[in-house]
RNA sequence: GGCGGCAUGGCCAAGUGGUAAGGCAGAGGAUUGCAAAUCCUUUACCCCCAGUUCGAAUCUGGGUGCCGCCUCCA
């Protein structure tokens, strides 16, 4: 088996094989920097990063280049509006996405070039395709000329004599008087008077939008890559455009896979900012979704496929995720009372020889992400293995009797912890790794117990002498009050009452 | 108007010719004063119509509905 991605560039699912053997160059198409990222940008880049992880995992030396757009007409906007400076409305927002994106676990691109940074590749490009008579400067700006360039089109399957022209509305009559054609675009935008801009041979301006991404490809990964990755509504015009860039400059084709994921849904409409219908990562994370449940809610979908936003959606994929991660904490929690011992990080998995078990597990999860990366179905191959190894863990948190259990029934500790270790290794390719949870206070050691905690004791005795009472109404409503504050009772054999947080 | 995509149980969602993964929610039982946890059992005529085939959720044709893009967009 090998993987399969689907090819917008081909509309079909193809063999991944990429132009150096054991190496592959991805690009993918960053943020503009103009607000925080949303929720669909954390889709992409949830999706993007699994197929990092599975191409380094399967042994690909893999160079991710993700680009930052810090010139554009809206931070000009933001800059003007709030009294500061593009500089400063990117600088932040940069520093916000780094944060919301480590906060999700998503590695870091090993390089981020930014489009203030690639303003010579830029002006060299332009000029390159200035003298190759594929763009042509009108009042200070220089447009490309889609006439001719071969094949515009090729990957949205548009042709341009059936388009609508300015089907939004959005053009500019003064813009569109400068153009050969209407469905040309700009390289270089004059700058009006004060606005800020760079120089360049065409007058003072700044860079259009698609220019940067094929300097940026050409500057950190060279003329041809095997991967260019991006949201869907990312294939017109950007990526078509910046095709027909790069491939009037070089002559060379600009990416053998072109991959574009599907758009997050609000109530059966895409979340986009200009739409005003989104939800930031931010505040996602701050309302108290873990980023791993946001992780496992956009790996239960294909990344192809519209994701429908919900909260239900969510409130599912958190539970989900709880009993994920109650099997993957099995080990740090409860490893010693299991007579594990604790994983070695440094030679973590191959020391234990797998059952046929796990070596199912292990081809199924790799034939289901050999599928265009089919995480959904990856995912079911995670919670198959997880399954035992939750029960055990909420035995051992709250079962009969914690004291002298029985843990393993049916199954050798070498069995299990095979287990466990697979289980480790695969949610790591999909980039969920253990949360601790919340765990309830050591037993034994009371002067440690703060205020909440003392609360909780002074409640639990009153419950324990209205149940000796057998006023099961009263000791019912303290554990209904508590249950409200996401306090659990568990009664043990003898009498004693345990509690943990949920 | 052009191009592309989607329609699977109460919700989310895999499945591209061999008789419906998984998650969430629910039901019944064991256990519990009640719970929690655990164990067992359980919930689908795959949008409609026609066709191809021994066999179709899967292929073909025709409908219906929804979504995305057509120079802001992940």
């Amino acid at each position: 088996m090998t993987l399969r991605l689907t090819n917008t560039l081909t509309r079909r699912s193809e063999p991944f094989v990429p132009l150096v053997p054991a190496q592959v160059s991805i690009y993918c198409c960053g943020v503009t920097v103009y607000d925080l990222c949303h929720l669909g940008h954390a889709r992409s880049y949830i999706a993007w990063d699994v197929l990092r992880r599975y191409l380094t995992w399967s042994g690909f030396a893999v160079t991710f280049v993700q680009n930052v757009t810090d010139i554009d007409d809206k931070i000009l906007q933001r800059a003007t509006a709030e009294g500061s400076s593009m500089e400063e409305v990117s600088e932040r927002n940069i520093t916000a996405f780094q944060a919301d994106m480590a906060a999700l676990n998503i590695l870091p691109p090993d390089r981020m070039p930014r489009a203030t940074r690639c303003l010579d590749g830029i002006r060299q490009l332009i000029g390159e395709l200035e003298s190759k008579g594929a763009a042509y400067s009108a009042d200070g700006d220089v447009y490309f000329a889609v006439t001719k360039a071969a094949g515009y089109g090729k990957l949205s399957g548009r042709d341009l004599s059936e388009q609508q022209d300015n089907a939004d509305g959005r053009v500019s009559g003064e813009e569109e008087r400068r153009k050969h054609h209407p469905f040309d675009f700009a390289l270089w935008k004059g700058a009006k008077p004060g606005e800020p801009s760079f120089p360049s041979p065409w007058g003072p301006g700044r860079p259009g939008w698609h220019i940067e991404c094929s300097a940026m490809v050409r500057q950190e990964l060279g003329d041809s890559i095997d991967i260019h990755l991006g949201g869907a509504d990312l294939i017109f015009p950007h990526h078509e455009n910046e095709i027909a860039q790069s491939e009037a400059a070089t002559g060379k084709p600009l990416a053998r896979y072109w991959l574009h994921n599907g758009m997050v849904n609000v109530s059966g409409e895409k979340m986009g900012k200009s739409l005003g219908n989104f939800t930031t990562i931010r505040a996602l994370l701050e309302s108290g979704v873990s980023p791993m449940t946001l992780r496992l809610f956009v790996l239960q979908a294909h990344y192809r496929k519209p994701l429908d936003f919900s909260a239900e959606a969510l409130e599912a994929a958190a539970t989900g995720w709880r009993g994920l991660n109650a099997a993957l904490e099995l080990v740090a929690r409860f490893g010693d009372r299991l007579g594990f011992e604790p994983p070695d990080p440094a030679e973590p998995l191959s020391a234990n020889p797998e059952s046929s078990d796990t070596s199912d597990s292990r081809e199924a999860f790799i034939a289901a992400m050999d599928d265009d990366l089919n995480s959904s179905a990856a995912l079911a191959v995670l919670f198959k293995l997880a399954r035992p190894l939750r029960a055990l863990s909420n035995r051992l948190e709250r079962g009969e009797d914690p004291h002298e259990p029985d843990p393993l029934p049916g199954a050798t500790p070498s069995d299990l912890l095979a287990q466990w270790q697979l289980l480790v290794e695969l949610a790591g390719v999909l980039g969920l790794k253990a949360e601790p949870s919340p765990t309830a206070p050591p037993r034994e050691d009371p002067a440690a117990a703060g205020p909440v905690e003392r609360e909780i004791a002074a409640l639990i005795k009153q419950r324990l002498e209205a149940r000796k009472a057998r006023n099961y109404a009263a000791a019912d409503a303290i554990r209904d009050q508590l249950r409200g504050h996401g306090i659990e009772l568990i009664d043990r054999p003898g009498g004693s009452t345990d509690w943990i947080r949920r």
